[in-house]
DNA sequence: GACACTTATTAAAAATTTAATAGAATTATA
DNA sequence: TATAATTCTATTAAATTTTTAATAAGTGTC
């Protein structure tokens, strides 16, 4: 098969993997190819059983379309979503469902030097484990915190930041191919492919986290800035109130808005005597407290209330600046922090209210994510079917060797 | 010739347009077509006589390239470049060099809700006057300022803002393609196709005039976001100083930093008794304060140093901002108050260390734009050539008609 | 039941690329 | 300094890709 059959039947099954089902005509379109092309594409795909039919769509006034789908089991995309701490590994399939184990390991970005190589480790004996045939995984897709260039495969944040090609390392370590992006990136990736701003043209993705992240969507792609460093939304400087943010800096939105600052936040004020139901709060264990912050605020904790609404007024300040720049058609709240849902829209629409041009944003709509956790894992999925169109079809692959 | 020639051919004389010369192997690249094919549509421009021959360029190793050139009188574009006071329309070739006389027209968006009628008689009659065939005019390219959604052809800022559609009316009166933009975006246009930001993917032009505006270049084309308001700079919320913009909010960037508050400001310190060697500011006649103002500081005086300092630094707090969220690679001062050159450079760039992430930061270029009152004029040209390869080619026009 | 509309398939035509070859310049080698 | 090797450009012919046009097959609407 030539070159050109193969790119153009990958970029077919891209489409299938992010759309589910998809009829001829539809692909047509979507690849900018006639018709009678991508059907012959197509048969030969469905012949191979890589695609399977999946019965007729409902009529638009004509003929009924043949839609088609992925075979699940065609490929497999190894995922992985890092934070700070925790690292979880899975396995999807072409449905976007997780096949076998998810892996949770503890690893600390920032004091361990050794992280990559220990993650490197984990995948080679993770993939052994699942037992899925290497020749049958696309890519391993990895998201992580800091300031990331995928092109370089370099996270300057962590791991040194010593400017190390994470890509190589891991690459060659595995065997397979490997994408790396930053995950609030990820994250508005998914809720693009595959979440609630599916189809959107431009769409900022909000990442409550223990930063505030931000990844976006302009003119139908995800944007990256010239180096990868686009969305640090954390540290545009919107107070003046002498916080020192540990970028250094004093007044950046993270310093009043993130679940880290508003844990700490909660503590003090507890220890001020105010009144709530929330009890067994501590900055050692971030991810139990902000938890208990946010079912607290849920269940109507009064303080618990006004500290999320606090913040979300403030973030609320953050998307209107935001909205001037760029126009955006949605706003997504999104990653673990969105968890408390609704409670964030009503301060951060009065935010909005008061700080922006009415005609402006009077076509703005503001959704919380239902992806949820699932997000990056969805998103360093799709970083790596989002390009699966572009590597070359036989890539040189070393068999999965051991770490020593 | 088929659509499809047509089409190619149609990009290839955009390329030519915007690049001035070029090889078949250069143009083989911009268009991703082969080297054979891109010859043959190359010769037959020439032997049409569309393009010309204009020497050898240098070896880079091996053959010397033939490259080619447009020949200027092949085809004109008129050029519209409007402020909310005065307007100039100009015809210019395909070497973006103005043919015949520039018409400046006295039309206040703001008060003459006729504006738009008049322009289209003005632009019957210029088009008249000036005496180059309809036939061999691209289009009208016209930029404006305000909220402007170019493909509604809506400006929601001026004209009452009663969302009439301003390209079919200017089309149905001059017969021409006709295409409108917000004037920041037009600027950055021309700075990314023909100015200092040339090649470059990610860039941030700012407009220092009137008010304080904004064009993007991201991911290597312009960026107007989903209704085309994107870049509305001079109202992002940055100070707490109780200022009402003329947008209705306080605290915009604006309320501190155009060149109506400058001037603003200048009269006022003067009546308190500052040096200077400024005289004859008036706010009824800004473009003639604005200018005495930057001539003072160009030439030494130190009050109107200190008052476009305090500007820069403000919008240097602006681009900060820009920087942390989009990443660019460059940003240039544009528009007419970037006349005073690289006065604002060193405030700017303070700003810019204090507010910025170092690593995010390290890469920034910062540039004043050299294209200077040029740059609106270039930019709606600019814009009728960016899709020209879009129109189809034998577009029905009407006979130039009078408006009674 | 005629008509309009959408999908599916086939054959013919057009577009586009690949491969092969020659020309013209630079760089390397002796 | 001459000559060979290499690099990039230009052109031609052959092969491939891709589209257009024509036709048939289902669906909904008037």
């Amino acid at each position: 098969m030539s070159e050109k059959q193969s790119l153009y039947r990958k970029s077919l099954i891209k489409h299938l993997y992010f759309s589910g089902k998809l009829s001829c005509a539809e692909l047509s379109v979507l690849t900018d190819k006639s018709l009678p092309h991508t059907a012959r594409a197509l048969n030969d795909l469905l012949e191979e059983g890589v695609i399977v039919e999946s019965g007729l769509a409902t009529s638009t006034g004509g003929r009924r379309p043949q839609v088609y789908s992925m075979k699940a089991d065609f490929m497999y995309v190894v995922s992985v979503a890092m934070d700070q701490f925790i690292t979880h590994i899975s396995i999807l399939d072409m449905a976007n469902q997780v096949v076998g184990n998810i892996e949770r390991v503890e690893l600390n970005l920032l004091t361990n030097p050794q992280a990559i190589k220990e993650l490197a480790q984990h995948l080679v004996l993770y993939i052994q484990k699942e037992g899925i045939p290497k020749e049958k995984i696309a890519g391993i897709g990895i998201g992580m915190p800091g300031f990331v260039d995928g092109l370089k495969g370099v996270n300057y944040s962590f791991f040194n930041g010593n400017g190390s090609n994470i890509i190589n390392y891991v690459e060659g370590v595995t065997g397979l191919p490997v994408m790396i992006d930053n995950d609030s990136s990820l994250i508005a990736l998914a809720e693009w492919k595959l979440g609630i701003a599916r189809q959107r043209q431009n769409a900022m993705v909000v990442n409550i986290g223990w930063g505030i992240g931000l990844g976006m969507i302009l003119d139908g792609s995800l944007f990256r800035g010239e180096n990868g460093f686009a969305g640090e939304f954390s540290h545009i400087p919107l107070f003046t109130n002498n916080k020192i943010c540990n970028c250094g800096k004093t007044g950046c939105l993270e310093t009043e808005t993130s679940l880290q600052v508003i844990t700490g936040k909660a503590i003090e004020g507890l220890q001020q005597g105010r009144i709530s139901t929330m009890k067994g709060l501590s900055t050692e264990r971030l991810e139990e407290s902000s938890r208990i912050i946010m079912d607290a605020a849920a269940n109507g904790d009064k303080y618990a209330i006004e500290l999320i609404s606090d913040a979300a007024y403030h973030i609320g300040r953050g998307i209107a600046i935001l909205i001037h720049i760029l126009n955006p058609g949605l706003i997504v709240l999104s990653g673990r922090g969105a968890i408390a849902g609704r409670l964030w829209l009503a301060p951060v629409q009065q935010a909005l209210n008061e700080h922006c041009i009415p005609k402006i944003a009077e076509n703005i709509e503001i959704k919380i994510s239902p992806l949820g956790f699932n997000a990056e894992r969805l998103g360093a999925a799709s970083l790596i079917m989002e390009h699966f169109d572009e590597l070359p079809m036989h890539r040189k692959t070393k068999s999965l060797q051991m770490v020593s």
